[in-house]
DNA sequence: CACTCATTCAAACAGTTGCGATAATGATAA
DNA sequence: TTATCATTATCGCAACTGTTTGAATGAGTG
C-alpha cells in the first residue's frame, strides 16, 4: 500500500481500495479539460455513423445538393435530409439556396484532417 | 443543367434531380475508404461518450485499478469495469492482474494524440 | 392563381446504449 | 477448506439513434 493510501468507505462504491491522493490529482488534472469534453463526446458522437462520414468524405470532393448526397449514400433523402441537418446543425456543413435546390459543402477544414488524422492511427493499429 | 446531367427515375427515392457521373466519380472516390469506415465509426462511437474520454485522460497520468477508476468518475464500480472492458475489448486499453487488483493502462499512444489533436480542433473552432 | 418538385418536418418503429442492482467469479489469507 | 473482498457478468430499464413513412414547406413555372 503506498504511503498516500488511505482506507476510506466512499459513499459511491463501499470499496476500501482507494489511493486518496492520486484520486485527487487526477481529477484535478481532469478538471482543465473536464468542461470541453461534452463537446468533444458530442464531435465524436457525429462522427460515430457510417452514414455521416461517408456524407463528410462525399463533401470533401466538393458541394453536392441533397438529392445527389442521397444516391452517393443510397439513402431515402429524408433520412439523407435529417444527417445533414445534424451536421449543420453543429457547425460542420454549411447549405447554400440556389432556386428549389439545397448544397451542402464542408465548413471546416480541419474537421476533414482531424478525420484523416485518426483515419491513419486505425491503420497504423491495423497494421 | 451540368452536361452530365441525367434525368433518371431512381429505385432509391424517385427523384429526378441527380448529376449521374457526379454520383459515380464520387461513389468510386469513397470506395477506397468505404472498407474502414466501420472501423472507424466504432472508434468514434467508442469516444462519443464522457466517462470513456474521462477513462483514457485518466489513465494518461498512469496505470490505475478499477476502484480508483470508479472513484475518479465518481460512478460505480460496476459501471466503470463496463466501459474499462468496452474499451479494452477493442484494443485501446490494457490490464494487469496483481493479486485481486487489476491496473488498467493505456494500449495506444497514437489514440492519446489522436485525442488531443480532435480537442486543439475543437478549441480552434470555438475561438 | 394553381401545379410541380426538391427539401424538410413529424410521428413511429426497431435497435442500441449507459447505468444501477444484484449475483457470480477469482484470488488472497487464515 | 472457509471467509473476505476487488472485480466482472447478467439482467433490467430509461433514454437515445437511425431509418422509414407520409404530410408540410417553399421556390419555380405556366
Amino acid at each position: 500500500m503506498p504511503p498516500s493510501a488511505r482506507v476510506i468507505v466512499s459513499p459511491v462504491c463501499n470499496v476500501t481500495c482507494f489511493d486518496t491522493e492520486k484520486v485527487a490529482s487526477i481529477r484535478a488534472g481532469l478538471a482543465n479539460e473536464e468542461h470541453l469534453l461534452p463537446q468533444l463526446a458530442e464531435l465524436y458522437k457525429l462522427l460515430g455513423n457510417v452514414t455521416r462520414l461517408k456524407i463528410l468524405l462525399a463533401l470533401a470532393q466538393g458541394e453536392l445538393c441533397v438529392c445527389d448526397v442521397a444516391h452517393v449514400l443510397e439513402l431515402t433523402v429524408a433520412a439523407t435530409s435529417h444527417q445533414l441537418k445534424l451536421l449543420r446543425s453543429q457547425g460542420w456543413l454549411a447549405m447554400r439556396n440556389d432556386g428549389k435546390m439545397v448544397y451542402y459543402r464542408l465548413h471546416s477544414e480541419g474537421l476533414l484532417k482531424a478525420l484523416q488524422g485518426d483515419l491513419s492511427l486505425l491503420e497504423e493499429r491495423l497494421a
